[in-house]
DNA sequence: AATTTCCATGGAACCGTTTACATTGACTCA
DNA sequence: TGAGTCAATGTAAACGGTTCCATGGAAATT
């Protein structure tokens, strides 16, 4: 049996009130009472009962996060970044991911209810509604990249849109016109922005011009599927653009072994700026996000709007998203 | 205000006893009964508050993670692992990473107490009695890769002593004579093992030749700094064995990038087979070990430690790793 | 029909902490 | 010296569940 506050209250020869006071750092405590609670708290090695304190308190320092089916280093630089803070504002943090299917994400959403004082939402199956039904109202909620901006929660996303118009016009200025785009999962936001990008450059730039978009999932192997499958086309496009950097890999990969050379027979552009894509070879040109700092930014304003509960207003913001030109995408 | 279980109990017309015992499935509840308690329950939208809940019942239904600075895909693999095990079990995962120093790491350790029915421990920084000065005795921990495999805890590692061994010879039977090794951060056990597994090989086969090990932290940017280092050396080794994938990818764009071509002017290999090393140019030898596995079983065996407390015994298992042969070590 | 058995339900204690309120004693000031 | 202040500490009531034990009525046994 663990050590409790009455064990050390009698150790220290106070009552249970004090040793809370002395050990909470209230005011109103003698330098010697809290002396004496402190070391008997230490000898005992007295740990307070989380359950206990956050059944009175209400307030858990947990916050937690419901992430989609992340793929590699998209997955890891974002919990970096959210995990750095939380650590930072002394807050747990309870990971909950790979949502199948709407009902999951809904009781995932339900189980966390009570163990968190705030959520970090990025997952494609959660709607308004469905925030509202299964979690208490009152509870700080952040969502990140996630399509309902217009609701009472701050939401923090990545211009998918911006970015993949401008790396669309960037190989279209390079004098490309025949550019094919490798799509993400279909229900998933970010993939459809980036794929309304892509259209939004063409109809702008090349009317009329006839666009080719193959399928994706944001993994390695579905890019190395739709690099093969461009490899044997008769009518090669002239330039690829991927949903993310793992497809481009992948589909760099696919290209290489089909003996088609990147940048020269065909330029191959990503989206995330992963921090391998400068690694490989080619380095790849693509749209560069700071993930970690998209995930720093959401756990920052989680954080205060659970430390100001009503006082902190609504907020949106959405971070730009950069052009990085290597040289997967022009002959040098 | 969240509605408790009194309420459900007063809309029922029954005792929060009864309550109780409706929803949890006792055995001792008319059915007619069960079924106004639901119907009350989730008009109400009634959840029952877990902090009260594990006050009483001394399960929190949540298991701990604590672990060390990892990057990019080991790290996503192996929470992806751990992540499915815990779901697939009704537990909730706690994380924690990245700490820098073994006080840090103790103190990640005491906020853990009460919060977790169990604990994953990944990080090098933690000896047997730091584990036992800052955890409640009788708390399941199953530890993962460290150094301390005697200890009262299971343990899970992977074979990277073997491994390192197996590349190594794999090497030096291709006929390199010099064969260099990019090890990883100094305190880390694994890069440790197989920077031992690496020394074995040579003294086995290659007694009396030099060794050459140049230092890395297991970022593709320390390897991309070695491959430099590599490159403008006068005796330049005829392979490079890096401590992981992630180095061996920076370190194969910096050879690429002077110059140097992989595999025919130096044969390259990594170690981890993150799912990028068969996408790169050229495809990476590697040693592959299967990472979410190894959090699969560390979860597993965790869960049921959990469920029979006592009575599971203590188990240690290390995980094979398997050579994987490229293109990046031998030339077509 | 009287007695025993059984089972659904209610009452109340308990888990370990925080905190509002009461109490005490020393100290100040008239 | 006695009333009033104030700071330190104690008492007890929460918080929201679970579970032991008591209770009472229906069913079963005689």
């Amino acid at each position: 049996m663990a050590t409790t506050i009455k064990d050390v209250a009698l150790a220290a020869g106070v009552s249970a009130a004090t040793v809370s006071r002395a050990l909470n750092g209230a005011a109103n405590v003698t330098p010697e009472t809290r002396q004496r609670v402190q070391a008997a708290a230490t000898e005992l090695r007295f740990m307070p009962s989380s359950a206990a304190r956050s059944l009175i308190t209400r307030r858990t320092h947990t916050v937690g996060a419901l992430l989609p089916d992340l793929y590699g280093e998209y997955f890891s630089e974002l919990i970096r970044g959210i995990e750095l803070k939380a650590r930072a504002r002394g807050l747990h943090l309870l990971v909950s991911s790979s949502h199948g299917d709407a009902s999951e994400a809904a009781s995932a959403l339900r189980t966390m209810h009570g163990r968190v004082d705030g959520l970090l939402v990025m997952t494609p199956h959660i709607n308004a509604e469905s925030l509202a039904d299964n979690l208490p109202q009152g509870l700080p909620v952040v969502l990140i990249n996630t399509r309902l901006p217009e609701g009472g929660q701050s939401s923090f996303a990545v211009d998918n849109h911006g970015g993949a118009l401008a790396m669309t016009r960037h190989l279209i200025s390079r004098g490309h016109r025949h550019v094919a785009f490798i799509s993400g999962p279909d229900n998933n936001y970010e993939a459809q922005e980036r794929l309304r990008g892509y259209r939004s450059a063409l109809a702008e730039l090349l009317p009329g011009a006839p666009e080719l978009v193959l399928p994706g999932d944001f993994t390695e192997e579905s890019g190395w599927r739709a690099g093969s499958e461009l490899a044997t086309l008769a009518q090669r496009p002239t330039a690829v653009f991927c949903g993310n950097d793992m497809m481009a890999i992948g589909c760099m990969s696919a290209l290489t072994d089909a003996g088609v050379r990147v940048p020269q027979d065909i330029a191959l552009t990503g989206f995330d700026d992963i921090p391998i894509a400068r690694y490989v070879t080619p380095p790849l040109t693509t749209v560069r996000i700071r993930i970690a700092e998209l995930g720093s930014l959401a756990m920052d304003r989680l954080a205060s709007a659970i430390k100001n509960p009503g006082r902190s207003a609504i907020h949106h913001q959405t971070l730009r998203a950069e052009l990085v030109v290597r040289q997967s995408c022009c002959p040098p």
